[in-house]
RNA sequence: GGUGGCAUAGCUCAGUUGGUUAGAGCGACGGAAUCAUAAUCCGUAGGUCCGGGGUUCGAGUCCCUGUGCCACUACCA
């Protein structure tokens, strides 16, 4: 048989912050038990991710963060390979974009499929802050929605009506990042022309008849819908040059760059492992089977760009045989937010539970066909009545039988019974079914088959009874530690993929030889263990997870919560004090000039101010005589606000106000720049 | 607004091209057993398959429609 020749990619993690157990358990676990289970078939694979480090939300992270870009990326790097290695992600290689090789390959990606005709240029108008001194990305801009007057709707969609909205043309527009107003400005960018590969598009996705029916669905909509072209440079100082004199100032959209980071992160690991041109034998080879996983929002730039952009360069670089997306994978049934406070602090976590507990919890509750939660009381019941009462238990039940009983050792396999016998088959089974499972990337049904097969030690060890043959039979006894000891050996070897470090340590209680991902998986499962074999020290396996730590943990979440909506709260307050433009037009300010002033009797502070506003002139009472005498004041353009209610002050009638600085009881009346301008002029 | 998806037991989800009486795990309840991390095993209860209409001998499954939720909607990483 051939060997089975695959390389295998996650998405690349955005170096703009830490990932949560929604990136897990969409791109990284499915893809780390695909691989770990491949491995020991014996398959020819390699297994590659690296952080996509460019970008505009790099450039605005990093200056929120206040370092450079280069900084927030090295930063969030590290922070994010380390959170793999907690989870035991096991990457060939995991490699960043910014590597030079990586911009070297990119630039040649677009020099070749733009002397292919496939990317052409175009100028537009587009917004530009001039204090940020940046082209505006849509959702980096807000302002009134030109269609249903709503405030804050965001350059591309209007919350409120849910309009589209080209942002050129949305009411007072803002900077999302310092609140300036942006001015339009042209910009030259090249596009790639998506739509020229439609027709080979269609005809590779037909060859596609085993996919995910939600990603195909999807992606032949997206196609049979109209492909347009697609900007995949930017106006910006951080990325990968356009490799073009004339783009000077240009850096390829991140999206461009991003997928060609599997190919340069296989190139590196080819370099690290000393054979340099190693990763040709996987890109160039049709026999590679090339599997990206990716959650469900990649799937446009997976299923559709990034094989547009191989078939419009000159490499013959493989195609993607298969896209595993999934769905999300929330929190209590809202999406992970570590800003709003909905989130698992993942570093926390780890010292506290174990690694093996959150990936079979994530792997049996896998968002495959639709969104799923991650909750503690699910954690807690995964972890306490799957892996320790079931798994860790029998495991446990038939181990201290042997030692007890058996001095340790495998006890002799001789005149089995029909359930004996019947047990063994049902480990074939199961693990042919396991097989199916992993192969098709059915995570969740694999970390059901492996509770299967222990559920069927159990049942199996309470049918024969061996405490009781034990007085009474003592071959018959043996037989059924024998066979349990075959479904532990069993057991460790399909669950491997899922929980490998778990499965190691049943290895070395059933005291097998060697680190078990160096078996040959049915080799493996078809080699007894043997009887005499000497067995190694059971231990637990799995702690249980009290309630009270369960009820920490969300009580911790909810209070983060509710610390967020308070913050909100207030955030709202703050924006109710805000007036509208509307609200600041009622307010009618005019132009007077002051023609009678006199100290109002028994006040210190008021003065009886007549204001000619040219139509007519109004009496005004104001508090303004520790600034200024009257005689100072006669003959002075003011600024008057001529529509207040009227109202007594000291007794005396005052129509208006007029406005003035103050800074610690000084006060500056505000007056007009030009002394000649009329009287009754309107202020706006 | 447009496109796509989803809605099945208290909870989390399976249900292949339409085909007997709609399944599993957890939880609940009852029982058995005592080798074991008080773990296990057996049994019981629980569903108008979101509402309405249609096609069909037959619909959870196909079509139409209403409602609710989710994603995408392309210079958004």
């Amino acid at each position: 048989m051939n060997q089975e020749k695959i390389l295998v990619t996650s998405a690349l993690p955005y170096a703009n912050g830490p990932i949560h157990f929604g990136h897990i358990a969409g791109a990284y676990l499915p893809a780390d038990i695909f691989t770990r289970y491949k491995r020991m078939t014996g398959a020819d694979i390699v297994y590659v991710s690296g952080t996509d480090e460019h970008g505009f939300a790099i450039t605005i992270g990093a200056q929120a963060e206040g370092h450079s870009p280069q900084e927030h990326v090295d930063k969030y790097n590290k922070v994010i390979s380390n959170i793999f290695k907690q989870f035991n992600i096991s990457f060939d290689n995991f490699s960043r974009t910014s590597m030079p090789h990586h911009h070297k390959l990119a630039q040649q990606f677009f020099t070749q499929i733009r002397n292919n005709g496939y990317i052409s240029k175009k100028t537009t108008d587009q917004l530009f802050c001039e204090k940020c001194n940046m082209f505006l990305a849509d959702r980096y801009v807000y302002g009134t929605c030109p269609d249903c007057d709503a405030e804050n709707a965001r350059g591309d969609e209007c919350g409120a009506c849910g309009s589209w909205i080209d942002p050129l043309k949305l009411k007072q527009p803002h900077c999302k990042v310092c609140n300036a107003t942006p001015t339009v400005k042209q910009t030259t960018h090249w596009f790639l022309e998506l739509g020229k590969f439609s027709k080979d598009l269609t005809a590779w996705l037909d060859t596609k008849t085993d996919w995910k029916p939600n990603v195909k669905n999807f992606i032949s909509k997206m196609i049979e819908n109209g492909l347009e072209g697609r900007a995949i440079t930017r106006d910006m100082d951080w990325g990968v040059k356009v490799p073009l004199s004339e783009a000077e100032a240009k850096r390829l959209y991140v999206w461009f760059d991003a997928p060609i980071g599997y190919v340069s992160a296989t190139m590196e690991w080819a370099e690290k492992i000393g054979q340099p041109d190693k990763w040709k034998d996987y890109w160039y080879d049709k026999n590679t089977q090339l599997v990206h996983f990716i959650g469900k929002d990649n799937l446009p730039f997976h299923c559709v760009v990034w094989p547009a952009m191989i078939m419009g360069q000159d490499e013959d670089f493989i195609l993607p045989s298969d896209v595993p997306a999934n769905e999300f994978y929330n929190l209590e049934g809202k999406p992970f937010s570590k800003s709003s406070g909905w989130y698992v602090d993942i570093e926390d976590f780890f010292k506290t539970y174990n690694t093996d507990s959150i990936r079979y919890c994530i792997a049996a509750g896998a968002p495959e066909t639709k969104d799923a939660d991650f909750t503690w009381k699910d954690f807690q019941g995964r972890n306490n009545s799957e892996l320790a009462d079931i798994l860790g238990n029998f495991i446990n039940r038939f181990l201290k039988f042997s030692a007890n009983y058996f001095e340790n050792k495998v006890p002799e396999y001789c005149n089995p019974s029909n359930a004996d016998t019947k047990t063994l088959e049902s480990i074939k089974e199961l693990s042919q079914t396991i097989s199916q499972h992993y192969s098709h990337f059915h995570v969740r049904k694999a970390a059901f088959t492996i509770m299967e097969l222990a559920r069927v030690g159990n049942r199996y060890f309470d049918e024969k009874a061996p405490w009781k043959s034990r007085k009474t039979n003592i071959q018959d006894c043996a037989c059924t530690i024998n066979t349990c000891i075959q479904i532990g050996k069993a057991l460790a070897i399909i669950s491997y993929p899922i929980i490998p470090t778990t499965a190691q340590k049943i290895w070395d209680m059933l005291g097998l030889p060697d680190k078990i991902e160096n078996n040959n998986w049915t080799e493996a499962l078809q080699t007894p263990v043997a009887t005499g074999h000497q067995l190694g020290n059971a231990e637990v396996l799995f702690a249980k997870i009290e309630d009270a730590t369960i009820a920490k943990e969300e009580e911790k979440l909810h209070s983060m919560v509710a610390k967020d909506k308070a913050d909100n709260a207030k955030e709202k307050t703050e924006k109710t004090n805000l007036i509208t433009f509307d609200q600041f037009l009622s307010v009618k300010m005019q132009v007077g000039e002051v023609t009678q002033a006199e100290a109002v009797k028994k006040s210190k502070k008021l003065l009886k101010l007549q204001v000619n506003l040219g139509q007519k002139s109004i009496q005004i009472v104001s508090g303004i005589k520790e600034s200024y005498q009257p005689q100072d004041i006669i003959g002075k353009k003011v600024i008057v606000v001529s529509n207040l209610k009227p109202a007594k002050l000291m007794g005396i009638e005052s129509q208006g106000m007029l406005l003035a600085a103050n800074d610690n009881n000084k006060l500056s009346l505000i007056t007009v720049d030009n002394p000649e301008i009329s009287t009754g002029s309107e202020v706006s």
